[in-house]
DNA sequence: GAAGTTACTTTCCTTTGGGAAGTAACTGCC
DNA sequence: GGCAGTTACTTCCCAAAGGAAAGTAACTTC
């Protein structure tokens, strides 16, 4: 048996169901790039070059699949402006900057538990 | 170059910096079986075939892995009773239980908003 | 001694991720 | 005219990770 993603008429989601949207969204955002490339967006829109060069080793092919992945959801707007050289925006939207308050948290956790984290 | 992790006296690390082990971890926790797997045994400690069906979809190899290296960075605790049938423990450590707060909320966001998200 | 239970491991294949190099469009500059 | 420079990507190729199915091990109960 499925699990059903919703039930009832509050239409609740239950992301553990392995048919729930929830799943996908999950596994885009609760990514190593999505998370860096969301907070990054945060200080104001960003181009192409200055996103690679703040997530430090990311490759233009994987930028480039995770920007379009997060604005194939509603995350991130990308703009072009046809000045010379060639100028290309991405921004967070309204859906973007809410999510970017749990990413950030997680982000931080992080930064400040980094020290009790026993390493191999 | 290559931003250095730390810098100054406090030990402040930076996420974004390549070498940072901030990113191995980011990379464990920001999975959506890690995210998954850390909410389910935030109910208490689970047994591998629990986790397994709560998990709706996960393979045991990579529940196994995905477990394995939650131990390693000392996440979640295995305790194995030597009943019969064999019956295997996994439960959060302090640290799971610490990072289980930014999760959840990660978690909650996506239900919460999983209505408003364009989907394809 | 065959079946059941739990917790995996193994195998195979597909998908994703990463590094290096190439492309396209257009502006200067010589 | 043509060659370097800039930005934003693609393309190619290989390696690592993810997923489906089946197999294994240990031990009990029927």
């Amino acid at each position: 048996m499925v699990t059903p993603c919703t039930s009832g008429r509050h239409d609740h989601h239950d992301i553990y169901a392995a048919q729930c949207p929830c799943r996908e969204v999950l596994d885009l955002l609760a990514n190593k790039w999505s998370a860096l490339a969301i907070g990054a967006m945060e200080e104001g829109p960003q181009r192409f070059g200055a996103l690679q060069r703040r997530l430090e080793g990311v490759s233009p092919k994987v930028l480039t699949s995770t920007l379009r992945r997060l604005e194939d959801k509603g995350f991130v707007s990308r703009t072009i402006y046809p000045a010379v050289p060639l100028h290309v925006e991405y921004a967070l939207t309204d859906l973007g900057r809410s999510v970017a308050r749990p990413l950030a948290q997680l982000r931080l956790w992080v930064e400040n538990h980094i020290d009790e984290i026993a390493q191999a």
